[in-house]
DNA sequence: TCTGGGGTCCTAGGACCC
DNA sequence: TCTGGGGTCCTAGGACCC
């Protein structure tokens, strides 16, 4: 059996650790510039209150309904999941962290005799010992796990628990399911179903495998081998190497001046090779992008993106900067609104592994040593207290996040104080 | 004023090789 | 007068996930 266990409406709930008046209210949670919505709360979503739902517009609608509306805090998120993560390593050890609010169990290999029980024993020590409140489902297969796990969330609230430990309890679970909500059928994939007659998961197993392999590739057979109860989506117990590292963000108001542009892109630039020496991995390749906002039709409208090659694979921040501003300046139109810009570091290797080059001209030993006083740094006194000066100071293009909960667990100034 | 930001995998087609 | 077949690598685009 492969339990997936999903934290309910993660980001409302983290709110609501710290804040138990949130408790019963409606709560969203909302993008990067607080742009849309991008998680709520049971009540917001009773409200009618739909994801995606752009913040501007429903204004009004939120303060009349008593709606807390929150910005993203990304930094309180991923402290509650590493705590929820490390309480369900506990049930145990084949786990794939899937996301930040989710997890597989692979139970397969494991003396329980009692899995539903199991089921309840992790939904009620996550909520007595971290706050967050969890859904479980458990399957033959990953598909099906998941299913099982939108099925108790969906008709059994209460439970929070579901087991599919029988063909009847599988067959009840595809039939309700309907294909969109099929792990691993999207959007499109779900259009193609229904035109062909296949609405409930049921039906799609009725399918003829030629036919799903030849209209859906190999990932849609693998699905459909899943709804079967064939395993084929295999457990990732331990994190894949990453490819690539992207860091974009759209700014807080448009940008029209390069200097600006420059010390944004050198903001983001420098988090990807904090990400790069973290995984202590380097880049041959960066991937540099800037773009208007689509949305805005009175603006001229400009996507341009450039590819830059380094003579050797670095995670030098210095040096990192320097090739991406000579790719800025090849993109860089005078006269254009500009809304984001982004640096995706490509062709990422071990940083042991590196080719170095005879012409070399960089003391790469030295400039190791300075990145990591660099991070030290970063680390003790806080994020970001050392910056290059290309980092520039006045960053009219940072994110609006004007209703950001404090860090509860990671700032030293904002952790509760109770008195007794 | 205001519309998210990361990722992965697969396929088809072109360039190139022998 | 004639235009194979098999293979690899790369890229762009499309699908999906949270």
């Amino acid at each position: 059996m492969i339990a997936l266990v999903d934290c309910n409406n993660f980001y409302a709930s983290c709110e609501r650790v710290f804040q138990p008046r949130l408790e019963g209210k409606p709560i969203v949670i909302l993008s990067n510039n607080d742009g849309c919505v991008i998680a709520r709360s049971d009540e917001a979503k009773a409200l009618g209150v739909k994801m995606g739902a752009i913040a501007f517009m429903n204004r009004e609608f939120f303060e009349a309904n008593g709606v807390q509306v929150f910005s993203s805090n990304y930094t309180l998120y991923g402290s509650l999941s590493n705590r929820v993560m490390r309480k369900l390593g506990s049930f145990c050890n084949n786990i794939e962290y899937y996301s930040i609010d989710e997890a597989f169990l692979d139970f397969s290999t494991h003396p329980y005799q009692n899995l539903e029980q199991v089921g309840f024993d992790i939904k009620s020590q996550v909520v007595s010992e971290i706050g967050i409140p969890v859904s479980v489902g458990m399957g033959p297969t990953k598909t099906l796990a998941k299913m099982a796990n939108r099925f108790a969330k969906k008709t059994k609230k209460q439970i929070g628990v579901h087991l599919l430990d029988s063909a009847d309890k599988i067959a009840e679970v595809l039939a309700f399911t309907e294909v969109a909500d099929i792990w691993g059928v999207g959007p499109q994939y779900a259009k193609l179903l229904q035109k062909n007659g296949f609405h409930t998961a049921a039906d799609l197993l009725n399918a003829p495998e030629e036919w799903v392999r030849k209209n859906m590739s190999v990932v849609g057979q693998r699905t459909f081998n899943e709804l079967k109860g064939i395993r084929s989506i295999a457990m990732e117990e331990s994190p894949a190497a990453k490819k690539n590292i992207c860091v974009a963000r759209g700014f807080g108001q448009l940008i029209n001046n390069k200097a600006e542009l420059q010390g944004a892109l050198a903001n983001y630039v420098s988090i990807v090779a904090e990400k790069l020496r973290k995984g202590m991995l380097c880049t041959k390749q960066l991937h540099l992008f800037v773009e208007t906002n689509q949305h805005r039709a009175q603006d001229e409208q400009y996507y341009r993106s450039i590819d830059v090659a380094l003579p050797v694979a670095s995670n030098d921040s210095t040096e990192l900067l320097h090739y991406a501003n000579l790719g800025l300046d090849r993109i860089f139109r005078p006269g254009i609104n500009y809304h984001k810009v982004g640096c995706m570091a490509l062709d990422l290797i071990p940083e042991n592994q590196i080719q170095f080059s005879m012409f070399d001209a960089q003391n790469r030993l030295r400039k190791n040593t300075m990145m990591k006083a660099l991070d030290n740094l970063n680390i003790d006194l806080g994020k970001n207290s050392v910056q290059f000066a290309s980092q520039g100071s006045g960053k009219n293009w940072h994110l609006r996040q004007e209703k950001c909960s404090p860090c509860y667990t990671t700032r030293l100034q904002d952790i509760l104080t109770i008195q007794i």
